[in-house]
DNA sequence: CATGAATGAGCGTTCATTCAT
DNA sequence: CATGAATGAACGCTCATTCAT
């Protein structure tokens, strides 16, 4: 899935791997406190423990390092959601531990789940589309789990309002936190979702 | 409400008055277009069209226009909310049209709560916290409609996590759009939400 | 003939006028002892008595800076050539004169000339064009002239060939000084190169 | 001739000289295009196949580079007339033969040429004094046939003014493009301005 | 001898802010 | 009150040069 901003004027493949690591971490951390447009790259590039100089020989613009933040971030997300979604005939109790274990994971990537949502204007827009489209795969993959786990008929425009209403609950706890966590903990938060959710699921459709 | 960023080297306080409203209106246009970094303070007073001195005669830094936008905002949407909500004995047919009207006015302020969301981080403490008390106070009364209008007995947790979902899947509607707008009309969408409300809410919740 | 850089975002037109001239004198100045690659923007800026920001109210680009010393100094030369060629039926003695008053100016002239043949590389295609036709043109009333002031027939050719060559030549005193004025003062090259386009003229055209 | 930058850290002497002979044709292969300033030595490095560690084994700084460029391509200019003048005896078909070859050959190093006019400023003084010194020996070798080829009686300063005005006028059609090779082919150009040098020298030099 | 990753001084450029008019 | 010319700190980025391997 990743190949990103390829061009680097190093040659060996796995210093490069290591480096930009090295940069997105330090990226991270930077973006956490200020945001991208108040973090400096000689800032990124001290964090990251070696010279402005060397932080060019790895990127070639200022917004390749946004790029390389978002497909990290981006895929680590992706992939912990096609690891919790990729059991066959998923019953309900594989989607109340989906869900929990998605919950608990989100909760670990507050801060950079924040960086996703505020620095996205700033990316190009093929990148751009691609976070997009990624974000898309992850809630058709929970779409599935639901139609596949739900014990009652379900409509596909049901299930991917679900989906995409458990995917930015998700999020939401951890970008709206004033909101929330003062009034819960992460373990209460995760029992009123997914109760609300099981009510849904398990109401007869035909009663409305 | 508004009181804000009260040092102005202006007596005049109606026109002071009249100076901001200019100022953040041209402010929220070009904050629309390229984000309050992008923007420079000579674009905003030019846009607003006044001089770049004259500009800073009714602000002190440029942080304090984004404050300015954000109370603007943050007044508007609150207002609104507390207009929707006001009635005293709501039934669940007043609460329904409060959802329609809220998702509604929110479709039209996509861009402005773009802008709330995405430079926050930008922004001064104390404002922060005044932003957020306003956001809390939004759900306070959503939930306070929905436990008065609910046929059945409800949790204060239950009636708060409901008030929470409904506030932010306002917002993200407008703010991942990308992810929604390509499968619903504002229509369908209103519709889905409000059927998964009802679902829950008339949903006998000693059957778990 | 001089419109240049146009955009400024001073608006004060005389202002505009005046420091740009500044820029131009500073550039020069600065251009004669180490060339336009060698000379920062903040040396233009000292050099013309005022700060970095405010030399670029007055240019958009360090080029921009190459691109008025180029008008400017292809003005004056033009200029001193147009008004030199103006005469109406030129003699002999006329041109004899243009001659020696063009060389001598282009002495004046020396290390402005330098740079018009040094930094051409470095502009713009269109000021280049610009830079070349002002130069044809030159030569094309170096070229009318000898034609009127020739006592005898002389082709058109043989006119064009001869004005390059006092054109040009003018420029050799200044730019191959080493070759030059370690052997002649200006007025004995004058007065070898005059003698020598004496003999051409006066040669009649049929002896060979 | 050439010695130049002598230190290297290399032993070998013939390796010297050809990875030298590399780097000159790169560099001017690289030079014509965009210039010494606009070029880096990483690009001459790439060009010359090897890399920028190696290049500095044979050179200590980047104008080294253009110092060997100056000498390699004053050598084979120098190299050239010398070969052109060394008849003993010359008669004016000689002459006329020699500034034919120099004129053609001059032709196919414009590109060197206009390199050894633009970046001269950037030399260091020695190397300048020395392709200063290339230059006369060119024109006195020049002014020596001359005199010895013309049919009639000479003085040294016209000869002298004569070989100057070939020798730059060589140089002219190279550097001064735009104002000749629209007009006339290289042909053309060698004819009109060996018909001026002979009238001038048939010309009898006491009838002015 | 050859390599190429690392360095950091220094470049061109921007823009929030000031203050004399 | 309004103006807009002036400022300079600070940004993103480049590239000649070094040196451990």
């Amino acid at each position: 899935m990743q190949e990103s901003t390829s061009n680097s004027s190093i040659k060996d493949v796995t210093l490069v791997k290591k480096r930009r690591n090295e940069i997105i971490q330090s990226a991270i951390t930077l973006f956490k406190q200020k945001g991208f447009h108040r973090t400096t790259t000689r800032e990124i590039a001290k964090e990251a423990g070696f010279s402005i100089g060397t932080l060019y020989e790895y990127i070639r613009k200022k917004e390749d390092v946004l790029i390389l933040v978002y497909e990290s971030i981006n895929d680590h997300v992706y992939q912990h959601m096609a690891t919790l979604t990729k059991k066959d005939d998923p019953i309900l109790d594989d989607l109340i531990l989906i869900i929990d274990s998605y919950y608990r994971f989100i909760d670990d990537l507050q801060d950079e789940v924040l960086i996703l949502y505020q620095e996205i204007k700033s990316l190009d827009k093929t990148v751009k589309r691609k976070v997009f489209q990624t974000e898309r795969e992850q809630v058709l993959m929970l779409k599935r789990t639901i139609m596949a786990a739900s014990p009652r008929e379900m409509t596909t425009e049901e299930a991917d309002i679900l989906a995409n209403n458990i995917f930015v609950q998700g999020h939401m706890w951890g970008f709206r936190r004033w909101l929330l966590q003062k009034d819960y903990t992460i373990d209460q938060y995760i029992a009123m979702q997914t109760k609300l959710l099981l009510q849904t699921i398990q109401y007869s459709a035909t009663e409305i």
